[in-house]
DNA sequence: CGACAACATGCAAGAACGTGCACAAACGAG
DNA sequence: CTCGTTTGTGCACGTTCTTGCATGTTGTCG
């Protein structure tokens, strides 16, 4: 049996199942184990399957996806949201986007201030509930799975009449040179109206995002108003911008 | 067994019942106790359970009210959201608004059909965001926190150009007499215009929801296609309205 | 407080794994 | 045809992962 046909029997088998074993697949073909693996390695390289102890599966269950990257860095993404609440006022209306360092935002708000939020990011408006203070408006659209949030012409509409004091700018990238990016042409064009009607601009970032290009520009780092990092990560670049720097 | 497959049939079996006996799990899987509490740990840290002694439960305690319901009755909604799910066909378009019981029939929904699912309340989108073959649009506008979801004139005007399939309409009273009714002024609107917009009406309720009548009225009980309920409730009145009746 | 169940922790056995190497078959160039 | 190269495979080795058990600790209930 060729290789190539060995491989494309697993991938069958993969989708027709679910889940392979390594072992069953060395019995079945009559292999060592280790050709097996191989082809395992091979397959998941390639995006076709998931590798785990004991075979593999499919790489339909949530890799990558919000809840993931939410646990992820889960005491320095608390530390920016406070950081970050620390700088709304009474009174405000505010765009948050989607990102799961928003989320914690979002979640750190403070629930004694009147406040207004407008978030394209459904998850978001659920972690805000249990806030009766806060006046919570949702753009709706065209959902986005793998960015949690809405985007697209519907999204956009709605967000043109709404104007706020201040926008908390999920992930993206941050360069002192090239400014703010995004990774996705629908998410940088919600954001480009959120800054339009900003008065603030207000970027809370991991240190990985610092430095960073993304294809897509949204705005020039001068624009910044506020920018919460991790203290230490060559951050003083941006003092020349009149930006104020939260380091914490 | 894959390991990941035990975790995965944890997650389901939390989502069923909302809640989990370290001791039945281990024996179920045919493994020692100290296995399933590392199982459990692992879930509670990626914030998928809530650790207890003896077991786990689902990870109500910071959400409050909307997390309280959705723990309440888990056993019931669970197969209530079964029985309903099976009346979905590949292709279709659905509306489902807000609520516990309407929570539980979007997580499951079957992952393996191209759905086009619209809905007001926020959690239910976020709570599809790992099903890649569903198309999600959400309907912004004011958040009702109390209730999970967007009520008002945007919401309103949102749904007005989406015509769908099916209705599965959440929470409300049930009478034959009286019709459906819901709770609220604003509930009662955006529910109106998603009735006129579906061909089927379904309703998935637990008993309590039988017999009772709330101040607004949103369609007679003929109007219902499909009514799904524990069996017993004198459902029985509800044949001669010609709608179809499954009780679990 | 005492009995007992559930728990955390450390450890060891076995399975699965990655890596490096050797061998054989297939292949192309001379 | 012969030689060197490439590719696929199996084996040996050390490593990592999972699991169950033994230990001591903590929590629950009468």
């Amino acid at each position: 049996m060729l290789t190539e046909e060995r491989l494309d029997a697993i991938r069958r088998m993969l989708d027709d199942h679910g889940k392979v074993l390594a072992n069953d697949l060395a019995a079945q073909f009559g292999v060592s184990d280790d050709t097996i693996r191989r082809d395992l390695r091979e397959l998941a390289r390639l995006g076709h399957c998931r590798r785990v102890y004991g075979g593999a599966l499919l790489p339909a269950p949530d890799i990558g996806t919000l809840a993931v990257r939410t646990s992820d860095q889960a005491d320095i993404k608390a530390r920016l949201a406070r950081a970050t609440t620390a700088l709304v006022r009474d009174g405000q209306t505010l765009y948050i986007d989607a990102g799961s360092t928003n989320l914690a935002i979002a979640k750190a708000l403070p629930k004694d201030m009147r406040l207004t939020v407008v978030t394209n990011a459904p998850a978001i408006a659920t972690a805000l509930s249990d806030n009766p203070k806060h006046t919570i408006i949702v753009l709706g659209g065209l959902y986005d799975q793998s960015k949690g949030a809405c985007l697209g012409a519907q999204t956009i509409r709605e967000a043109t009449n709404i104007f706020a004091d201040m926008f908390i700018l999920g992930a993206c990238g941050v360069d002192t040179e090239l400014g703010v990016t995004a990774l996705d042409a629908g998410e940088a064009e919600i954001k480009r109206v959120m800054i339009a009607q900003s008065s603030l601009l207000v970027i809370a970032a991991t240190t990985d995002k610092l430095g960073t290009v993304a294809p897509f520009k949204l705005a020039d780092a001068a624009r910044i108003d506020h920018l919460v990092v991790e203290d230490g990560a060559g951050i003083e670049a941006y003092r020349q911008f009149d930006i104020e720097l939260h380091p914490i």
